[in-house]
DNA sequence: ATGTTC
């Protein structure tokens, strides 16, 4: 889009002023190039976000920011309970708590080499993917509730996992105020058969090898050494959030002119936040965090047992797992008083900086680790939160390279076959069962998320620690 | 993202 719509306001900061219904202003952070590349949909959305009752402060979008359903994503809106403000189906979008994590594995790249290809193999065979896919797990009602009330917490009583892995990730693994009874029998229905299961899209499993340094301390702090081997798990919610997003959008939509809500874009469906309507979806929106913080543990579980038939002697331990589409209550400081907000994240991550509250011990000193997945062959950054982050957006950055084409423009223009096989190539292999998805994935129809990470960096949302490089990737 | 057009 054209950068003349904007007031530059430093390298990396782009505003638009509030006009017409917008009550606050709406930041981009990009460079000119990135702005460019951008859909004119990303500025007319975020203008939009920026008419809702009760936000605060301004709109933003990180730099990784495309067009979605009613909120762009990479967006990040801050909403006031005390000033009418609203909870939005869109604003957290479809896949709740979509999020990755990564795993130290305690091998480098050496010993992996000569077993590439029986790990590829392991690693598919393991954890199912693509649409529809299905696991061993089957839940009933009882193990629901307690997986939709307990979350990675859950999983770990079912045997999934280690102690450990509690203290890194997001809410010690499980969300507060999940309200199980407010997620339709529909939503839990198309879960029972999903747990553990990787989905499809952007979702993946990816063995990566640390290929560069930033910030040694950090990566002190974080366990990760060049040439050591990680894994990196992104998927969500599953059918569930699916399920769960579709229903309130609607009721939200429909309910919006009885909450005395004019809709700038019927796709914004939101609900006061001391709704009933509102409080319902807050409810049945953090069970589906738990689902996704659950999801993620039973596949690190498989992902442990996969290893472990090819290296016995490795152990996997957490690095963090972050969540990027959520909307939480936290402490921010606006004009100097500390206010509980509801923040929304669309394809946004939480990145809170040194001596945040909300983080372990572990943490404390450096921030918390920022998981950034790169598209399909390309790099994935580990970032950590800094102080100005929580003053730039709300604790916020970039959760990945961003979508730079359409899916349907993307499997027009590439061949699944002819990526794995240039892939392949490189030394990178891709096991799917969908070469249209792959086509999808395509690296190019995504951004460069070299230049995302550096431009993130640039506007102070969080500070480069490592990056990665991909090895093997099991696609969704 | 999604039992990929409930």
């Amino acid at each position: 889009m054209d950068t003349s719509q904007f007031i530059q306001r430093d390298e990396t900061c782009w505003e638009i002023p509030p006009h017409g219904r917008m009550r606050v202003p709406a930041v981009i952070y990009a460079d000119a190039h990135l702005l460019q590349q951008m859909d004119q949909k990303v500025y007319e959305q975020l203008s939009n976000v920026a008419m809702l009752p009760g936000i605060v402060e301004a709109a933003y979008a990180m730099p990784d920011a495309h067009w979605g359903y009613g909120f762009p994503i990479g967006g990040v809106a801050a909403f006031d309970p005390e000033l009418g403000g609203v909870v939005s189906a869109g604003g957290v979008g479809f896949d709740i708590s979509c999020g990755v994590r990564t795993l130290h594995t305690g091998l480098n790249t050496d010993d992996l080499q000569a077993h590439k290809q029986a790990l590829a193999d392991a690693l598919y065979r393991m954890i199912p993917a693509g649409v529809g896919s299905r696991g061993r797990i089957h839940l009933n009602h009882q193990t629901m509730q307690g997986m939709l009330k307990g979350g990675a917490q859950w999983a770990l009583a079912q045997g999934y996992g280690e102690p450990q892995d509690l203290e890194r990730i997001e809410e010690h693994g499980k969300m507060a105020g999940a309200e199980p009874n407010y997620v339709s029998a529909r939503a839990k229905e198309r879960q029972k058969d999903e747990m553990g299961t990787l989905g499809s899209g952007n979702h993946y499993l990816e063995v990566q090898r640390v290929a560069e340094i930033f910030d040694q301390d950090a990566a002190q702090v974080f366990g990760l050494q060049t040439d050591a081997v990680v894994i990196s798990i992104h998927c969500g919610s599953r059918g569930l959030g699916h399920q769960i997003g579709t229903e309130f959008l609607k009721q939200m939509a429909v309910s919006a002119p009885q909450h005395g809500i004019a809709l700038p874009d019927r796709e914004l469906a939101c609900a006061p936040l001391d709704s009933s309507l509102g409080n319902q979806y807050l409810g049945a929106m953090r069970a589906g965090i738990n689902c996704a913080l659950a999801n993620r543990q039973i596949i690190t579980h498989l992902t442990r047992q996969a290893v472990a038939g090819i290296f016995p002697d490795a152990h996997l331990s957490l690095l963090y797992d972050v969540s990027h589409n959520t909307c939480k209550l936290e402490q921010h400081e606006i004009g100097g008083k500390k206010k509980g907000l509801f923040i929304h994240r669309k394809g946004a991550t939480r990145a809170f900086g040194p001596g945040h509250p909300d983080l372990p011990p572990v943490f404390q000193a450096v921030g918390q680790p920022v998981l950034i997945g790169g598209s399909m062959g390309t790099s994935s950054y580990i970032l950590c939160g800094c102080k100005d982050s929580e003053k730039r957006a709300f604790g916020s950055a970039c959760h990945g390279a961003g979508r730079a084409m359409s899916r349907r423009q993307a499997s027009k223009q590439w061949r699944g076959k002819t990526l794995i096989e240039t892939l392949a190539a490189q030394g990178i292999i891709i096991r799917s069962q969908s070469m249209r998805g792959v086509a999808e994935e395509a690296p190019p129809a995504y951004k460069d998320v070299d230049s995302v990470v550096d431009i993130a960096e640039l506007a102070g949302l969080a500070r480069k620690v490592a990056r990665l490089e991909p090895m093997i990737c099991i696609k969704g």
